[in-house]
DNA sequence: TTCCATGCAAACACTTTGCACCGTG
DNA sequence: CACGGTGCAAAGTGTTTGCATGGAA
């Protein structure tokens, strides 16, 4: 397990580190966290880890391709781990709640980015902003103008 | 014109001010800015108007569906101006171009957020990040392992 | 023993806020 | 002439960097 993170660390030059091993482990457990999260998550294992550290690690560890970002808000991005199976996101403005979708459900358009504009999209990376399902319905409930 | 704008503005009981003019102005000469770059083109018209100003007017524009931003790097915001017609971006993560797509080349996708999801996409705001045509072919030519 | 990695503190980039004054309606 | 808007300066977030020390290989 930690062998595999130090092979890949290794490859290019980089150490394998008590941190380094924290830091994706938080990632691993939160799912979907920002750089504070996952500064606090180690922190709660007590030996502590510098804020600064994080962003380097977490910088690291998008290198190697064991984690990736998306910008689920205005604010911080979000981290999450690669092995999980690659999905985008869809981000209610109202809620804020966040779900996760399957790649395949926008594939026709995929192709078309790729056949049409030679673009090959990372939808790890995607951020649908829109309002959900729940939100338009109470919103449409207080809508009888 | 400044007439609508005007208009639109009391509606929600603001008022119309020459900063607010100036603001809107840029945002649509610019096309596609940062509140930076928006400042710095209101300032070159030199009746200048101070950064938190054109931070508080994009807000008001925002919220008078004026102008829309959407987050096309890691840092500040792009700002629109909404009388444009709708579109959504493919950002280069290599050589950061731009480019703009017309919402139809991805509609059979988002039909199925709004039919399995209930899910609203908002297309203004997206932004898809990932590798241009140019920047894949010239990575390729390096490639030859 | 060599460098890469870390902690710390200071610097940075971007954005927001409090308050006195200004100017639109 | 009332009340919303602006400028200014200061404070807030989120992130990066320089440098001395620490520790993996």
């Amino acid at each position: 397990m930690s062998d595999d993170l130090r092979a890949r660390l290794r490859g290019k030059g980089y150490r394998l580190t008590p941190q380094r091993e924290l830091v994706l482990r938080a990632v691993e457990k939160l799912r979907h966290a920002t750089p504070d999260e996952v500064y606090a998550e180690v922190h709660a294992d007590s030996s502590a880890v510098n804020i600064s550290t994080v962003y380097r690690t977490l910088e690291v560890l998008e290198e190697l391709g064991l984690v990736k970002h998306a910008h689920l808000t205005d604010r911080a991005p979000t981290y999450h781990a690669v092995d999980d199976h690659e999905h985008f996101h869809l981000v209610c403005r109202n809620c804020h709640g966040i779900t996760s979708v399957d790649p395949t459900v926008i594939a026709a358009g995929t192709q078309r980015l790729r056949d049409e504009y030679g673009f090959e999209p990372d939808l790890g990376h995607l951020a649908v902003f829109g309002e959900c399902a729940q939100c338009r319905a109470e919103r449409e409930e207080n809508t009888q103008s």
